[in-house]
DNA sequence: CTGTTAGCGCATTCAT
DNA sequence: ATGAATGCGCTAACAG
């Protein structure tokens, strides 16, 4: 662990009676170089701790050996459990991972991007957020860029996710099948695919069963926490009856259980609920929480193997990851 | 949006009609320029859309521009709100960070902290982790080095964080203020400064109380949500009485929550609940969980704050920062 | 297989 | 105040 930071690769080259251009071909294997001198420089590499300096490699190649990804705020447990699956997914590979935060606004968003790409990223991750297709299509033109848990449309060959409309339907028809009849959905933002798939998945298994949607069931939340107790106040205040609530992502699920905590209604005694994404928490909700899930660290290691792969000029395409339903306590037949 | 990525000092010189050096000059502002020149530079800048090579500048310069910020897992709420705070402290300044997660195990931590130095980071902002004060000390010394959310002896004065013992004795003794007298902590990980110093404040609230310490209501946990279910177990096995229970932190909370539902106890009405660390889940949870606010997006701000200070070569000191207790409604008075 | 030669794009002397 | 020259450390032709 001593701290040779000024170590160059001409000192080794010295140390190792070579010239530098062996000493680099050693160390990239970019050619073949014979067993005794081979050693020699790994030994003096050794011996000197030296560290290739990242600048002068990236200046020389154009390569930076980083790869770009880019979330929506940090702290979210559903996008966090991809970027674990990306990180492991390069883990071991060349290439080193650098994050920029979208906070899922546009205009930061398209902050973080510049930023990365001002940092030469090889290639690029992209988690949800708002870029559209055209503008995805001008950075995909430059560098291997994966979409992962969002569909774009005009873009598919390159986004890893599941189908949205089936799992939402699993979680509809699992509620009827239970019996229940008069069931609310808590959507998302109806501009984002996602949102728009996920409610499709509810009509879909309502009008199968021959239940006619009603538009009071029918709430636009925000994907978050809190959007999911607003939801319950206007689906009571309104006097509607339900007894069960299917919220298009766990967090809102959270915000809809603590809404129905707060009137007094319990899970599922009173009122079923189903959320989407599994995420880690959901088990442990009171009581757990029955839920979708999308396998979002097999999403990071899908859009990670995918680029690294272009990155070595093989052409592969994401392989199709599939939602299940995971049933836990917050559901029960409707008497 | 055009995307000029090969334009390079010298066209933008040829353009202005300048040298480069001067174009370089009134890029970074290191010396005085005719404002004409000044101006022309700054036009073609625009006009061509110039975006400086970072690998052309750090190798020229020696410096990267770049903030390494170890975190440990991504998706713990906690550390990912200091994650946030960081960014935030960052946003605007020209630096930019990049991360690494250490993921809880010291190899992979003293790894991902390796793979940062070899990027040339010009600071570098640690969250929890296990590195020795020795260790930090070793690369205190190269750049500067902030240690958030973890105390370290003999490293104090690179620290930001909040009073611990002092943190777990509001907890406590707002328990024992309630009435209760048989108090169950779930502690962490002995080997942390921070677990010990939680259990310091536990035990100091106690002892203030007149009320011995009962080492079968002593559990030691994982800081992890599942810890908390075991640690219930154990608890009841042990056919241990008890009306209330404090957990080091939020998860294990979730994780003690989710034990008593198992068992058929009510929160609070069978035993009050208080957590550490105020993770905005815990507002959501079902009750609103009482607990021991840590000021998390504060500290990522201040650990930037005085990572850009030294940056500047002055020579700052880390504010302190305050723990409060927030109560909500997993604790009520004990008859 | 290997050494030599040129840059990569920029910051920073040193002159002027 | 400004241009010319030099070098940061490395890779990639180019010769042998």
């Amino acid at each position: 662990m001593t701290n040779n930071d000024n170590v160059t690769i001409s000192d080794i080259a010295r140390e190792a009676d070579v010239s530098a251009s062996t000493v680099s071909r050693v160390l990239r294997g970019t050619a073949k170089v014979t067993k005794a001198k081979r050693e020699a420089v790994l030994s003096a590499v050794a011996d000197l701790n030296y560290q290739p300096n990242v600048f002068a490699r990236g200046l020389a190649s154009g390569q930076s050996m980083t790869i770009g990804v880019l979330t929506q705020n940090f702290g979210s447990p559903f996008y966090d459990a991809i970027l674990r699956g990306v990180v492991q997914g390069l883990y071991g590979s060349d290439y080193f991972p650098i994050f920029a935060d979208g906070q899922w606004q546009p205009e930061i968003e398209q902050k973080a991007l510049l930023a990365m790409m001002r940092r030469r990223i090889d290639g690029l991750i992209v988690i949800g957020g708002f870029l559209s297709a055209e503008e995805l299509n001008l950075f995909a033109e430059q560098i291997p860029l994966i979409v992962a848990a969002r569909d774009v449309c005009e873009f598919e060959e390159n986004c890893v996710g599941i189908d949205n409309v089936h799992g939402s339907y699993l979680a509809t028809k699992h509620l009827i099948d239970l019996g229940h009849r008069n069931i609310a959905f808590v959507g998302g933002r109806m501009d984002h695919q996602d949102a728009r798939d996920r409610q499709e998945g509810y009509l879909k298994a309502l009008e199968e069963a021959g239940i006619e949607a009603r538009q009071e069931l029918i709430i636009e939340g925000t994907f978050r926490r809190q959007s999911g107790v607003l939801a319950v106040e206007m689906l009571l205040s309104n006097r509607n009856s339900f007894s069960a609530i299917f919220a298009a992502n766990d967090q809102m699920a959270y915000g809809v259980r603590l809404g129905l905590y707060r009137r007094g209604l319990r899970v599922p005694e009173d009122v079923s609920l189903v959320g989407f994404d599994d995420e880690p928490a959901a088990a442990f909700m009171i009581p757990p929480l029955t839920t979708v899930r999308q396998p979002a660290v097999e999403m990071g290691l899908e859009a990670a193997r995918i680029v690294l792969a272009r990155l070595r000029d093989e052409s592969v395409s994401p392989a199709q990851l599939t939602a299940e339903l995971v049933i836990r306590e917050s559901t029960t037949v409707h008497r």
